[in-house]
RNA sequence: GGGCGGUUAGCUCAGUUGGUUAGAGCGUUGCGUUGACAUCGCAAAGGUCGGAGGUUCGAGCCCUCUACCGCCUACCA
């Protein structure tokens, strides 16, 4: 047989197996209805993304499920692209043209998409390539893009349908505008974070009078400029007085109105609020029921506007510190206290936002939620971990409606046009909305051909929230016969399987999915959510490129290989809890690669070539096997069983970790050496090839790149191991009593070396071991359990004496119950054996006394379940048993000394 | 303000319906290697499961309260 290396080198070969898998196309799925299909569609990552570990670990869950489901006989296919991302996408090809002076409006909007569209063509899809290194099973030639001409004909349909539908408006509300990005932004877009403001309490001098004033507070003080009003709360005393007077404005001296509002906390501040209709979310509801103006200070950069008089053209910030120095100087700024209080920051900027009333699109999402609530109720679509169903609901059942338009260029362009001559004309400028999927030829209205399109794109998550039926091709316009295969394909991979996603985008996408896939295929999207962990550093702050506590997944790649970093990730993250990582924590993956590759290696190089192996299975089936290949077989099977629960319950790491298991500690630490014994024997080579074989198999999915690697090397000529079936649980290979049996013996072992390393007798020094027993009704037992030490006696160098010789010999308690392991005494120092029997004895006291204890308690033994208060009773004697024997073994001993 | 998650060995974490000598990996200590693997093997030491109370014959696992850490959410200016 060839020579291998003594290391696993995985480094070039990752990349030639996957690119014999892509060449073999083996990730790809036709449909098939006589086949059961299994369907995963990516979380699309942006156009702009590189690979970051939270992708590491979201991509490896759904390449296991893909593997997993394909090797079972499903028709598994998994859905890759990349989304748009309009802002970020903008703002990063914005900057770039910085370099060079430009803004996007020296281009203009066509020239600056263009430079869009190139930057996606030589940059945009990277990771689709580092997808490829992390070995994902993606079936590439499906691949999709949120603006491919199929799917914005699919985004532009939902709008038109929307519309029609009179789930779509236009109207001018308090949205959340980003100054850095100039765009409005939804409210799931501007996450509120903590910041230490202040709270400034001004004098607004009473116009009635020159002494008297009210005193507002607030935190943003260079709203008042627009301020409209003053508003108290209707039951407060102290102010009732005022309600319909008026106060002056300082620094605008305009006079504004004292309003009577509900809505005012009289405990918070002086229980006087200053109302900024035009730039906060309440003032406008206040602004709104008392008919106030609406003033507009700021510029969409976020600087003041001529309505801010003096302040005009000033920056919020410096205009902030300047109202407070002239609001100083004449005397009207009475305190200031320090205040954390939540404001929200733009998801993509981090730039503070500001509620700024504007002329938006919405979706009115009230509608659309009920049967998305009602899926979830009725268990159709479920999540894992289960407590993601409350904040689900808990969203949907509060939901908001969606502001949608953005005031960007790169999207999807509102499909809505404005027909000149009716803006002119009509008193009601939304009659001049004409909503098309195509330019319209003339004005529906008044024929007038004089027609523009709606400059704003609509949010990235628009088209985004389409995406498990949009991949396939949904609404399925244009060449017919192109359209029949979409809609098979439809037809037979929808709804999808599941999606695995992680928690902070629920509401940005997950839950809007489960709409639009009630409101356009009248179907669910996906029957189960996995909501996985974030990934933390490991101080647990979450990683991200801009804190600059990421790990990157290449590096780790290159230092330690795919699998490595795959089955690290997946071992360390149980259901839904966050992973906290360093680098590392890699070594743990590393490690087990490279023992499956000695392990395989050592198998490769003794097992015999010139046996057929192909019908191993079958050969195993028919025989009856010597008891440590059973016990292998046995252990094979209920390792496979806990996996196939584990996996079906998305519980990955307890599947990686039965694996590993199994591997490490069953098959290479006890059976492996077990068999070195006997490595020739027909029946070993069998049982070992069986089961190399097979945990090959199993391990697949975690660990792709190598298994491959080893399977090409043991089964030539049968294909990739992606093309096998998954092993089959045996369920008359399992037998548990085998199992605990020769646990009983593993663990004899274990005292054998126990008592060899503390009386420092050589391994390689033979020792004779006898196994006795007291209770008779044991001894059928024991002598199974004498088999399995015969073949244990070869590798621990035991001479195995008849089982009752036991006096002038060693005794150490043995996991057995009732069973007694005596080693020959002239292999020991008597005082160090009458030291460890002392110990045993008194641990054996401390067992019984608890034991005796339980079953002197007449409420357990009334209440507890028989069963359960029988073992009870069977352990005490047993123990009570091997207490006596050591008890006297102990005398012995001492009489000798 | 509301909600959620976490608190188990020195470190990082498992622990599936409550059953009675609580597990793993890393680290530590000791021993070991002329051929599968030092990215290795063998063995050992080390937790009473954040705190308090309760339910139960029995609780790391259920309930209540509480402390600390983290996250999400919210119109207190």
């Amino acid at each position: 047989m060839e020579e291998l290396a003594s290391k696993y080198q995985f480094k070039d070969i990752e990349e030639k197996i996957y690119a014999f898998w892509e060449q073999q196309h083996l990730f790809s799925a036709q449909a098939d209805e006589n086949k059961k299909s299994f369907t995963i569609v990516i979380p699309p990552p942006n156009v702009t993304g590189i690979l970051h570990m939270g992708h590491a670990l979201n991509n490896t869950i759904q390449d296991i499920l893909i593997r997993y489901k394909k090797m079972q006989g499903f028709n598994a296919v998994w859905m890759p692209g990349c989304d748009h991302a309009g802002i970020a996408t903008q703002n990063v090809v914005e900057r770039k043209i910085a370099a060079q002076g430009l803004k996007r409006q020296d281009l203009g909007r066509e020239k600056f998409l263009e430079q869009v569209w190139d930057w996606k063509s030589s940059y945009g899809t990277t990771i689709n390539q580092q997808l490829r290194r992390l070995g994902c099973a993606c079936d590439w030639q499906r691949e999709r893009f949120t603006m491919d001409t199929e799917y914005s004909n699919a985004v532009l349909e939902v709008f038109v349908h929307l519309y029609n539908k009179g789930l779509i408006y236009r109207g001018h509300y308090i949205i959340n505008w980003c100054p850095r990005c100039q765009t409005a932004l939804s409210d799931e877009e501007a996450p509120h974070k903590e910041v230490d403001g202040s709270l400034y309490f001004i004098k607004y001098p009473l116009k009635s009078s020159t002494k008297d004033y009210v005193v507002v507070a607030t935190t943003r003080p260079e709203t008042m400029l627009g301020d409209t009003a003053v508003a108290v709360n209707p039951k407060d005393e102290r102010y009732s007085y005022l309600i319909g007077n008026f106060v002056t404005l300082p620094l605008m001296d305009r006079e504004i109105k004292i309003v009577a509002d509900d809505f005012v906390d009289m405990e918070f501040g002086t229980g006087a609020v200053k109302v900024t209709p035009a730039h906060d979310p309440n003032d406008y509801l206040i602004g709104k029921r008392h008919n106030l103006e609406f003033i507009n200070i700021l510029n969409p950069d976020g600087s003041l506007n001529k309505n801010a008089g003096a302040y005009a053209q000033m920056d919020r910030f410096k205009a902030r510190e300047a109202v407070i120095d002239a609001l100083r100087q004449k005397g009207l700024l009475l305190r200031v206290l320090q205040h954390k209080h939540a404001v929200g920051h733009c998801y993509r900027c981090g730039t503070m936002i500001e509620p700024y009333y504007s002329k938006q699109w919405f979706v009115k999402m009230r509608p659309l939620s009920e049967p998305a609530i009602k899926a979830v109720k009725d268990g159709e679509i479920k999540f894992y971990p289960k407590r993601w169903t409350k904040v689900y609901l808990n969203w949907m059942e509060n939901i908001q409606d969606w502001c949608i338009s953005r005031q960007i260029w790169w999207g999807h362009r509102l499909p809505v046009y404005y027909c000149r001559d009716c803006l002119k004309n009509l008193e009601d400028s939304n009659k001049a909305v004409i909503v098309s999927k195509t330019l319209p030829f003339k004005c529906p209205v008044c024929g007038s051909a004089d027609i523009y399109q709606d400059n704003d794109v609509l949010d990235t998550w628009f088209s985004s929230w389409l995406w498990p039926f949009a991949v396939f091709g949904w609404p399925f316009n244009g060449d017919e016969s192109a359209a029949r295969i979409k809609q098979q394909d439809l037809k037979h991979f929808y709804p999808t399987s599941v999606l695995v996603t992680a928690q902070e985008i629920i509401f940005f996408w997950v839950a809007r999915m489960v709409m639009a896939g009630f409101e356009f295929t009248k179907d669910i999207p996906f029957k189960d959510v996995y909501i996985h962990g974030t990934v933390r550093d490991d101080t647990g702050k979450k990683m991200s490129k801009s804190l600059g506590n990421s790990i990157d997944p290449l590096e780790v790649i290159a230092d330690y290989g795919t699998d490595a970093l795959r089955f690290s990730l997946i071992s360390l993250t149980s259901m839904g809890q966050d992973v906290y990582l360093s680098k590392d924590k890699f070594e743990f993956g590393r490690n087990f690669a490279n023992k499956i590759w000695n392990a395989a290696r050592f198998l490769l190089m003794r097992l015999d070539e010139s046996k057929d192996f192909s019908n191993a299975e079958e050969i195993l089936k028919h025989k009856k096997l010597p008891l440590a290949e059973a016990w292998i077989l046995s252990r094979f099977y209920s390792s496979l069983e806990n996996i196939d629960k584990a996996l079906s319950a998305y519980r990955f790491n307890e599947a990686a970790n039965c694996l590993y298991e199994f591997f490490w500690h069953q098959f290479c630490d006890y059976y492996l050496e077990l068999a070195k014994t006997h490595i020739h024997s027909e029946d070993i080579q069998f049982v070992l090839y069986f089961v190399l074989k097979n945990i090959l198999l199993v391990l697949h999915p975690f660990i792709p790149f190598l298994t491959e690697q080893i399977w090409q090397k043991i089964a030539p000529n049968t294909g990739s191991i992606m093309l096998q079936k998954w092993p089959q649980v045996q369920a008359q290979a399992i037998n548990r009593t085998l199992e605990a049996n020769m646990g009983y013996v593993l663990e004899i072992c274990t005292k054998v070396r126990n008592l060899r390393s503390e009386s420092d007798i050589k391994p390689k020094q033979k020792i004779k071991v006898s196994i006795f027993v007291s209770n008779p009704y044991q001894s059928k037992l024991v002598k199974e359990c004498t088999e399995y030490l015969k073949v244990l006696a070869k590798i621990e160098q035991l001479t195995l004496l008849n089982e009752n010789a036991a006096p002038d010999q060693l005794c150490v308690s043995a996991a057995m119950p009732g069973t007694m392991l005596f080693m020959h005494v002239g292999d020991f120092d008597l005082k160090l054996e009458i030291k460890k029997n002392a110990e045993e004895i008194i641990k054996m006291n401390k067992y019984i006394n608890r034991k005796s204890a339980l079953l002197n308690n007449m409420q357990f033994v009334r209440n507890a379940p028989f069963e359960v208060v029988e073992k009870e009773t069977q352990d005490c004697e047993k123990l009570k048993e091997k207490l006596n024997k050591l008890i006297q073994r102990q005398n012995e001993l001492e009489r000798a000394n």
